[in-house]
Order: C-alpha cells, then sequence, then structure tokens
DNA sequence: AACTATTTATAAGA
DNA sequence: TTCTTATAAATAGTT
C-alpha cells in the first residue's frame, strides 16, 4: 500500500525498518480494535520489536484473563492457576450481576414504551424528555428529604442550646439558612 | 475500504457482521504477519469471535512461549501479585450490584406508584446515575442518526451538483465538515 | 465465493 | 519527525 510493491522479506534498512514497524504497528492495533469493534470479538495481540520492546493490545478486559481464557480453551485445565477458586466464582457471580441489571434497565425502558435500539429520533425525543422530567423528580425528591434532615438536626440542636445555654461554631453554622453555592450537587 | 463509509460500532445485521468477521480477521493475520517478516518482530495475535470460537497466530515459535515472554516481560515492573485484595473487591463489587438492582427494582416500582414509595437519598444517588447514563445513550443514539442524515443529504447533494453544475449556500453549508459547537443540543 | 467501486493504509518523498 | 501524495491493499456492498 504505498508507492512500490513490497517483497516480503526483512527489510534491510534499518531506518526505512523502523519506519516500516512504526507505522504498521499502528495499523495493525487500529484495525485490530476495528474488528474487535464492529464484529464483538475479544482479541489480543502481542507485538515484541526486534529490540525487546513490548506493545499491547486487549478488547474487552485485561491481557492476563485472555490469556486465561487461551489456556483455558486450548487445554482446559492445563496451565497451574492457583487463584482461580474465589475469584472465577465470583466473577461469574458478578457477570450475572450485571446481566439482570441490564435486564432491570430494559424493564424500565419498556415503560415508556420500547427499547431505544430502534426508536425513531422523535420518539427519542419524547423518551429523552420523559427522563429528564424523572430525573427532576428525583433531584426534588433528594433536595426535599436533605432539607428535612437539616430542619431535624437544628431542632435538635435548639434543644440543646436551650438547655445548655450556650452554642459552638458547628451549631451556629447549623442554624444559619442554607446557602449551596453547587447546584450540582442535587 | 469499500463502497461505504464504516460506521465504529457493533455491525448490528449478525449475517453482515459474520461475513466482516471472516474477511477483516483474514487481514488482520496477514498483517501481522506481513509486519513480523518485513520488521523482524515477534507478534502474537489472539482472537476470540462472539461465539467464542478461538483464532490465533503466533509468529516465531508457539503462542505459549510468547506468553511466557509476555509474562517475563510484564513480571519484572510488576511482580507482586495481590492473592488477598482480589476476591475482597469481588465481594464488595458483588455487594454493590446487589444493592444496585434493588434500587433499580425499587425504581420501577416508584414509576408505577406513581412516585409514592419512599426512597432513600442513597438510592436515589443511584437511580440518578441510571438514568443520566441512560439519557447520555440516547444522546449519542440521536447523534448518530443525525449524523447519518447528514450525510445523506450530503451524498444527494453531491450527486446534484455533478449533475447540474452548480451549487447554492445552502449545498455549501451541508457540505461543509460537521463543526457543531453546542454539544448541548444533542 | 467472486467481483468491483471505494475507502484505507502506507511507501516514498518533502 | 511530521506532512503530503501517489499508489497498493483491503474491503463493503453486490452478484
Amino acid at each position: 500500500m504505498g508507492r512500490g510493491r513490497v517483497q516480503m522479506k526483512r527489510i534491510d534498512n534499518p531506518v526505512h525498518r523502523q519506519v516500516t514497524f512504526c507505522k504498521r504497528r499502528a495499523g495493525l492495533l487500529k484495525k485490530a480494535k476495528e474488528l474487535s469493534v464492529l464484529c464483538d470479538a475479544e482479541i489480543g495481540l502481542l507485538i515484541f520489536s526486534a529490540h525487546g520492546k513490548l506493545y499491547e493490545l486487549a478488547t474487552k478486559g485485561t491481557m492476563q484473563e485472555l490469556i486465561e481464557r487461551y489456556g483455558k480453551y486450548t487445554g482446559g485445565p492445563q496451565l497451574p492457576d492457583e487463584p482461580t477458586v474465589e475469584p472465577m466464582d465470583a466473577k461469574k457471580e458478578i457477570d450475572m450481576l450485571k446481566q439482570e441489571i441490564q435486564v432491570l434497565q430494559k424493564g424500565l425502558r419498556y415503560m415508556f414504551g420500547g427499547g431505544s435500539e430502534f426508536m425513531s429520533l422523535d420518539e427519542l425525543l419524547v423518551l429523552e424528555k420523559h427522563l429528564e422530567i424523572w430525573i427532576n423528580q428525583i433531584r426534588s425528591t433528594k433536595m426535599d428529604i436533605m432539607v428535612q434532615e437539616i430542619q431535624m438536626l437544628r431542632d435538635k440542636i435548639e434543644e440543646n442550646i436551650s438547655n445548655t445555654g450556650f452554642t459552638t461554631m458547628t451549631t451556629n453554622m447549623l442554624l444559619h439558612p442554607l446557602t449551596i453555592g453547587n447546584n450540582n450537587i442535587f
């Protein structure tokens, strides 16, 4: 792919070889990522340069996990792994729980009619509006709860004051009106 | 590299996906071999298809040897494995996911019941996070659709230009690269 | 599986 | 090194 045909043998000129290595390595990594994304595949790629430097890529998880998967695939219990009993079960359970969460999310989606994957632009707009309303409701509820709690705290502190006859810096701060700078908290 | 631009996301049509997987897998393996030969590099490539089938390539020796080399390479700078931290984290993650599931279930009831059920502040925070993620997905999908439509329009206009030999201000605007200042629209 | 119209990668040059 | 450009290669859609 360039201005001349390329012979399939080691490039003699070291400079050319290094430049080509950089370019083609980048291309290979890119294509590996693309294959993984487009076709939902899990890919691991190890490249040791002639000088021994390592370049690696692991889509979906770590290279370590991928190597374990490879070991399982090629010979079952062929590789001596020590810490596989606990994490295996744990990982399975985590995956199951994550799946359950996805199902629940789907359930939430159906409440507004239809999954978002095959929805038109207009439908998506409507759904988005609904969700925004819902989020605002949640934020409002959160605000209510916090205001309530603050009020409770104030009441308790006022009780204390009338009993002890003195106050502290902390109580003074809480007795001031609510002034909150960053709305994003809510 | 083909008759249309390719979007960097999972191909929906399973037939297309499978065909593309075969083609690109062959291409990737070929390029890996070429890089190895041309630049004297040692390369290992593992490809697990979505269905779990393995395709592999190891230049210079076996995959097993390569994995060992990888282990040595990574094992030098970061030898210590944490046999105690992993299970702890896993357990924590499981607990968190279970909690998340409960929140989502509650969230569903919350919506069906018209928001009458009581939810704690923490639960509301989790639910809010989910909804925000969902909204972002929707916005992303909207963006994709709009980009697609714009591309279609551009193609049509380019057709027209090559047919009529002149263009208009509107077509000029549409032929420019996408530059969108305010992301909040999407 | 074979065929092309196109896109993408990249070899060589600046 | 990075950018440009001419060209080879890969491949998306089609048959």
